[in-house]
DNA sequence: CGATCCACCTGTCGGC
DNA sequence: TGCCGACAGGTGGATC
């Protein structure tokens, strides 16, 4: 589920519940997800105040009032989910059927709301690939997992001539440039290759063809930076517009799956009006790439 | 240094 | 119904 538009939805879902709140209480139930938990992990957080909920990339943030940075990442299957001390599910985030997945409960923050209301933030995560860190006081920009974080892909800073300068020269397919964290940070399998068909642009051709002479922008970086900046900008607006009725979905994968014009869809008509080619699956480094050999070079 | 591969886990699905 | 292999939204670390 979690690449960077999945991650803000689920920061905007928390961040309510979260901001302003006390953490009352930490149930740590194993030593370890994909990393041991820090020392005195459950301690360090007790008693601290919530100031904010940040995300950066595929990170969630969560800074303390004593300046302790939590940084927790979701891996492949990690989720959050709220329930009020009724026991009710919140509506509004991530949740899976949740007495069979109960055993993937790792985490449980019980936390207290300004108004007295208490609330249990719950990780849930079958795959454990997911992990959650401290960054000390001061320290978050040069954690080692956050300080060589490439550029967002939201707002408008992602444009042609930045594109072209980071892929100038690189023999890299585009796929895997894409991917490249340090390049831009928040890319995952899925909204890569929903971008290069946007950009009618082949996942196999090298990254530093698409930048001029000098790395300087041309139509195709233009063109990729645009369709980066707008799958990112629907998925994180169907992912919020999903957000209020997501418990009666019932749903784990929900919304802009629906959207999809190329990921998991083998064999499938491209959907560009007047193509008439067929997806293709392909593996590049290890990975599904899907994408249209007919439209997209 | 950069580029490539593997490992880390569990769950699910399709084929036999 | 069961068994087995392939595959899944990510990325740190080893290796070349």
């Amino acid at each position: 589920m979690p690449e960077l538009p999945e991650v803000e939805t689920v920061r905007r879902g928390l961040q309510p519940f979260m901001e302003g709140a006390t953490v009352l209480a930490v149930e740590q139930r194993r030593p370890d997800l994909r990393f041991p938990f820090p020392d005195r992990f459950v301690e360090r957080l007790t008693g601290r105040r919530i100031e904010a909920l940040e995300r950066r990339a595929k990170y969630l943030i969560v800074h303390l009032d004593d300046g302790l940075g939590l940084i927790s990442h979701l891996g492949m299957s990690g989720s959050y989910r709220i329930e009020q001390d009724d026991g009710d599910q919140v509506p509004g985030t991530f949740q899976h059927e949740r007495s069979k997945n109960a055993v993937h409960d790792h985490v449980v923050m019980h936390l207290g709301a300004k108004d007295g209301a208490k609330n249990r933030i719950i990780y849930n995560d079958p795959r454990r690939f997911g992990f959650m860190l401290f960054a000390e006081p001061g320290g978050l920009n040069m954690h080692p997992l956050i300080k060589d974080l490439g550029t967002e892909p939201t707002g408008n800073r992602l444009d042609g001539a930045l594109l072209a300068k980071l892929f100038h020269n690189k023999g890299a397919p585009l796929k895997a440039a894409l991917l490249d964290q340090k390049l831009i940070a928040g890319l995952g399998n899925i909204y890569v290759c929903e971008a290069l068909w946007r950009a009618e642009l082949s996942p196999r051709r090298m990254a530093g063809t698409i930048a001029g002479e000098n790395g300087a922008a041309t139509g195709m970086s233009e063109r990729l930076a645009a369709s980066i900046r707008s799958v990112i900008a629907d998925a994180i607006k169907a992912g919020g517009s999903s957000l209020k009725d997501y418990r009666q979905a019932d749903g784990e994968l929900g919304y802009f799956q629906h959207s999809f014009s190329v990921y998991d869809r083998e064999g499938a008509p491209c959907p560009r009006s007047g193509c008439g080619g067929t997806i293709s699956r392909i593996v590049q480094s290890g990975r599904s790439t899907f994408y249209c050999p007919v439209c997209q070079h």
